[in-house]
DNA sequence: ATGAAAGCGCTAACAG
DNA sequence: CTGTTAGCGCTTTCAT
C-alpha cells in the first residue's frame, strides 16, 4: 500500500511554523531567515520528504514532462530515437512518457488522448503506418500544446519537423548501385503512405532518370519488412532474373534479401549488389557488410526534442514552424561491388 | 503557449450548473438524469474538454503511471522487455515513464527521484553496471511503492523479481560445447557485480565440473560488448590459441568474436565453436548464424509488470514476494558443430 | 521574516 | 436528482 507520503504540511507542524514558510525555505527564498532554511531543510531530508511534482503541475499549470508517440521501440533507429530524446530530456530536466502506438492507429488516437490527459508540455510524434486519418494530432495544437513530428512526418498537419533527407539517401544508394555498373535495379519500398516511402522511391527514380535507366514498375516490390522480404524475395527474384541490383527502404529487408538471395546459389555482391538504408548495428553483422544509407537516429531524436524545448519554453510565434533535415550519407561495405 | 484548457467549471457555467453535477454526468453517475448526462456529455465533446489527470491523481492519490529504469534502450532485449510492459500496460490502463540511466549510477539516482516526486504507483527497475549502492532504490520501499527488479536484479534489496535462469542457460550452452566435442572452452564474461554475470559464469563453471573439465580462470575473460570483443579477442585467442569453444555472455560479444575469429584465419564452426546468451535478430543475421541461448525479453516485461500491477491492485501483504524464473533453452544453429 | 488565504481541477461526503 | 463544501499538496499574492 501507497503510504503516506511526508508533505510539507506536516514539516509546518512539526517546526510549528506556516507551510508557506516551509514551501519558501525549501526552495530557499531569500525572504526566510537562514536558520529556518536550514532547520526546515534538516528535517525535510530527515523525513525522506519529496516533493508532490502533482501538486506542482497542477498549480503551475506545466509538467516538465515531454510525450513521445513512436511506432515501435524494438527497431533499432527508433530506440535510437528515444535514446538522444532521453538524454536530453535528462539534461533540459523534462520527464519523458513513452507511447507506442505498434503501428496502430487505434492505439495512436488513445496514446495521444492519455498524452493529453496528463498535460504534457509538448510531444514528439512518428506516425504509424496505418494512420490515414490525423485529428488526434490536431488535438495537441487546439490546446497550445507544442508537437514535432520526426521520421514519419504528417504532411496534413503543420508543426515543427525533423526528418532525414529521404530522397537525397536513396538518390545515393541507386546512384552508387548504377556507378558500379549494375543495369537492372530494383527498389524494395515503404509504403507510399508515408513521406519516407515516397522520398526513397522518389530518390530512386530521379537516379534512374538522371542516368538514363528507363523506371520500371514492376521493379518496384512493396516490401520493407524482415518477414516479407523472406517471404516475396525468392518470387520476385525468380520474375526478375536480371536484377544485379537492390536497394531496399531499410536494413532488415535488405539483408533478409540478401539472404534469401544468397540461399538461391547467387553470390553478393557478384551477381547481385545490394544497399539497404538505416544502418544499424546489423549492417556490419550481416555478410557481407552491407552498404547502406546513415540515418542518425540518435541526433533525430536529439534535434526533435531540442527543437521541442526550444518552442516550449520561448514563445515563439504560434505560426511559425521549422523543419530540420538530416543530411544521411553512403556508406560502401561489401554487399556492392 | 498552452492554451486554456477546458475544465467541468467552465461546462457547468455555460449550463448553469453545478461542477460536482457536471463530474458525475461525465462518469454516467446513475444519480444524474439522463438528459443532463446527454447535455453535459456533448458540451464536453464540443468544447474537445480532456480531463486533468493531474487533478484527479492528486486527489486520488494514484497516478496509474508506472516508472521504468533501464540500463539502455538501444539494446535489443531491453527494448524487448519495454515493448512487453508497455504492451500490457496499455492493457490494463496504465501509462509508462521510461528512464535509462545509460550504466550511470548518479543517472540512477535522479531517474529515481523525478519517479518519486511523479508519484508513480510502482516501478519496474533493471539495475546499472556501476551502481553498487541502492538506497535510492529503498526510499520506493519506504515510500509502499512496489518495485520489480527484472533481469539485473539487486540481491541487496528484497522485492518482486523477474530473472532468466542464467546459471542454467549457461549450463546449456557450456555442456553443448562439451557434447559437440570442444576441449578447451572459454568463457567471455559479463560483470562480475551483477547477478547475471555471476549466474552465466556459475553455469559455465558447473558444466566444466559435471564433465570432469578443469576450470581455467585464465580462460574466463571480462569481455560483454561488441567494442571489449573487437578490442580483445584476438589477443585473447594469441594466448590461448587451442580454444575450440567460446561462450559468451551475450550475442553481441558473441558475435564480435566470431568475427575476429574468423578474421584470424580460423574457421566457425570447424576450428572454433561459439555459443551467445540472448538470441536478439542479430543471431540470424550473422554468418554462420549463432547458436544462443534463448532469454526473452518481451515475455520478461510482460511478467514483470504483471507483478507489479497485481502488488499495486490488491493489497498483498507488504512481506511477501515473489521471484519468477524464466528457463530459457539452447538454440542450436551453425555456430557451433 | 512569517502567516493567512485563495486557487490549480477534480471528487466525494453530506445535505437537501 | 442536484448543489455545497472540503480537501488533495503546493505556490503565491497580500497582509502583518
Amino acid at each position: 500500500m501507497k503510504l503516506h507520503q511526508v508533505t510539507i504540511k506536516d514539516i509546518a507542524k512539526i517546526l510549528g511554523i506556516s507551510i508557506s514558510t516551509v514551501s519558501r525555505a525549501l526552495k530557499s527564498h531569500p525572504d526566510i531567515s537562514i536558520e529556518t532554511r536550514n532547520q526546515v531543510k534538516e528535517l525535510a531530508k530527515k523525513l525522506n520528504y519529496e516533493p508532490n511534482a502533482l501538486a506542482m503541475n497542477l498549480r503551475r499549470n506545466k509538467t516538465n514532462t515531454l510525450g513521445v508517440i513512436i511506432p515501435e521501440i524494438v527497431h533499432h533507429f527508433f530506440s535510437s530515437v528515444i535514446s538522444g530524446i532521453e538524454d536530453i530530456a535528462y539534461d533540459r530536466g523534462y520527464n519523458v512518457m513513452v507511447c507506442q502506438s505498434n503501428e496502430l492507429y487505434d492505439r495512436e488516437v488513445i496514446n495521444a488522448q492519455a498524452l493529453l490527459a496528463n498535460r504534457v508540455d509538448g510531444v514528439l510524434i512518428s506516425v504509424s503506418k496505418t494512420t490515414f486519418e490525423f485529428d488526434h494530432f490536431r488535438h495537441f495544437a487546439n490546446q497550445g500544446i507544442p508537437m514535432v513530428f520526426f521520421d514519419r512526418i504528417c504532411p496534413d498537419v503543420i508543426s515543427d519537423r525533423v526528418i532525414t533527407n529521404d530522397e537525397g539517401g536513396a538518390f545515393l544508394a541507386t546512384e552508387h548501385l548504377i556507378s558500379i555498373g549494375c543495369k537492372k535495379i530494383a527498389h524494395f519500398s515503404a509504403p507510399q503512405n508515408l513521406m519516407i516511402g515516397q522520398g526513397r522511391l522518389a530518390g530512386y527514380q530521379r537516379a534512374l532518370k538522371q542516368y538514363q535507366f528507363e523506371f520500371d514498375p514492376s521493379l518496384v516490390l512493396q516490401c520493407d519488412t524482415r518477414e516479407l522480404a523472406i517471404e516475396k524475395t525468392e518470387r520476385f527474384m525468380n520474375d526478375n532474373p536480371d536484377v544485379d541490383g537492390v536497394f531496399a527502404a531499410n536494413d532488415s529487408t535488405a539483408i533478409a534479401a540478401m539472404q534469401i538471395i544468397q540461399k538461391m546459389g547467387k553470390n553478393v555482391p557478384d551477381n547481385v549488389s545490394l544497399v539497404g538504408f538505416g544502418d544499424g548495428p546489423n549492417a556490419l553483422i550481416a555478410w557481407p557488410p552491407l552498404t547502406t544509407v546513415e540515418q542518425k537516429g540518435y541526433e533525430m531524436g536529439a534535434e526533435a526534442i531540442k527543437l521541442l524545448i526550444h518552442k516550449i519554453e520561448n514563445d515563439t510565434p504560434t505560426d511559425s514552424y521549422q523543419t530540420k533535415v538530416l543530411t544521411p550519407s553512403l556508406i560502401i561495405r561489401e554487399s556492392t561491388k
